[in-house]
DNA sequence: TAATAACCGAGACGGTACGTCGTGTCTTTAA
DNA sequence: TTAAAGACACGACGTACCGTCTCGGTTATTA
């Protein structure tokens, strides 16, 4: 079963695993997904093409490990909680509108949403280590604000998350529109009206 | 400045173009997108490389017009209007889970929106000839329903379609949920809440 | 059967075809035989790697064309026949060790006589192109002097012909021994003393 | 300048010098000696690469001793000299022919004679340990008939050594002709008569 | 009605990258 | 302390496609 001879994690080069997840980071941003290469990756990090191969089945996978080092040191205590909730959503809304529009996520996480769209394993990979995350700490304040009586106890509280973050990954990832402040204070009163007690 | 001599399209071979489209789209579901090559088109089509590249400059766009050429003869008959908005909203996109569970259309239309998220100018095409016309007639119908006095005047229809729209697309472009209809149902409600007249 | 498409001769590009050969010959003088690659044949030829591989199936193939093109050139009009045999053989035989001593001879030649004790099928190519036209002049002289009654009727005029010309090819090729003129004289006298007519 | 830092062959380890040998001729008699590797052979034997690098500086220099090890067992008690040269030589041509025509023997041998054409350096090691030895006890046995006066006393004797042997290994080594028994025989009868004193 | 363009199938070409294999060096683990 | 195991940087392998470029051979106007 067991077709590939596995090699030895422990004897491993950190040197360079780092090595290639910079080169990966740089070069994406310098040529883009498509123009990206693992003989590109190898060179720039002086490393041996077959170290990539005997570590990631692809360049996705290569992407994805540099992506998400970086990521999860961001990543999240969870959302901020003063009480009100549409303001505190707008303000993390912003941010990450902000951050998004910033070149330096912008090729990496592109790419990768795009390679999952055609590769269903790396997408459940992109998604648990990536997407999820982030949706949860959503889900959380909303949860918080349901518990407090701020929203309606009947509703569901993922698809709450997403009537927020996916119009706004959507419109990013094809470009549909603007992310703008405007845009996301205006969604986040929209949802939540939705997602109130009713009278 | 005219550097590309501007094949004369009116000596269009008919018949090679219908193959090259039946080929993009059989290929793409067979092998992916990945792996689909021009050389792989022009072979499947019995046409000379040269005769796809006169005519398109990627495979990208190959596969846009060969898909763009099926879809749109689905397209638009506007959304049913019973005076019922949310049981016209769950047929509709009820049909449409189905529609995107089917795998026929799974390929070309992942393959697309990949290809498009790293490549501006194909998304671009691809947003206003394929998804466009899709998200105005239901922007079209909660006109209708605003109009008609079942929608608060106030709401920005735009964002209210994003709303329906994207959290649906994006559980089926990154796999992060089932299209079921039950999804379809709760979505739906949820979304109008938010949208409808306040008391 | 034909499990390879076959190429279309016809179209083949003469320009490369050259570029290859004088690349070929050029770097197995400079680095050697073992250290000769189809990749350094294609880069100095300015040609690509398939070019090469469309045509040949191995390096050895390569030199062995590009070689023989060269030799073909210089190709024999067969051994002077002045009526006396001793001297014809030593005057030719001579000739033929300083050429085989000259440098740019030597690469090519031992490559491929190494090449083919390894490989049957490549080896039957070198003989019967290059070497056995080299024998054939020999034997026929020898049938000239058999003839004219200078040699034993009786006498096997091939293995004649081997007795003179592989320990000739034997030294050089195993390096066991110097091709003098002092060795050639020697041993023309002591073949010849073996073939001619007993008293 | 003692760049290498010369191992201790005190400690050497036999059974390993033994595994190497036994892998090396049976790979180089499996696959050839252009696909024998040092790692196939290390594999094989059950031994780390660095174990081969450590005592010899290439896959030529492993086989030659691993041959040669073999090889020296068998070697010299002599030519047989019942008196009568012709069917003294005939009588060991033949032998040696079948033992040339044995499959086990040809992969190593072609292979070293190939690699010496290439290599100066392991052509001298190989001809010093393996041929001259064969080479020797012929002029041996020549001169003996020498002084017995069956041969011509200024005949050089390494030259007529070669006479008959170097037609027999180039037949075998170029695949010139076949090695049979009316070859032997004719071959030695033609140079003998070469070689004996003249009336 | 011939000539003269274009598109067309075909596929050779100079290239780039693929993913694999072997080299020779170096380090880690276990006897 | 030595040897197995094997990760590493490197370089070549032979293959697949890229996009460009002829080559005849149909069409399908234009002279």
């Amino acid at each position: 079963m067991a077709n590939k001879p596995a090699p030895d994690a422990s004897r491993r080069s950190e040197r360079s695993r780092r090595a290639i997840f910079d080169a990966a980071l740089a070069l994406v941003g310098e040529v883009g997904y498509d123009k990206l290469t693992i003989e590109g990756i190898a060179a720039r990090a002086g490393v041996g093409k077959q170290t990539i191969y005997r570590w990631w089945p692809s360049k996705a996978a290569v992407l994805l490990d540099a992506f998400g080092s970086v990521v999860e040191e961001y990543d999240q205590v969870g959302l901020p909680d003063t009480g009100d909730l549409a303001a505190d959503l707008k303000t993390v809304l912003r941010a990450t509108a902000d951050e998004f529009n910033d070149a330096a996520w912008q090729a990496p996480y592109r790419a990768l949403a795009a390679a999952g769209a055609n590769d269903e394993e790396l997408s459940r990979t992109f998604v648990g280590r990536l997407m999820e995350p982030g949706t949860r700490v959503y889900v959380d304040r909303l949860r918080a604000a349901q518990e407090a009586g701020e929203l309606d106890p009947d509703i569901d509280l993922r698809i709450g998350a997403e009537m927020l973050l996916s119009p706004f990954s959507q419109r990013w990832l094809m470009r549909t529109g603007e992310l703008t402040h405007a845009f996301v204070d205006t969604l986040v009163d929209q949802v939540l009206r939705g997602l109130r007690p009713r009278d």
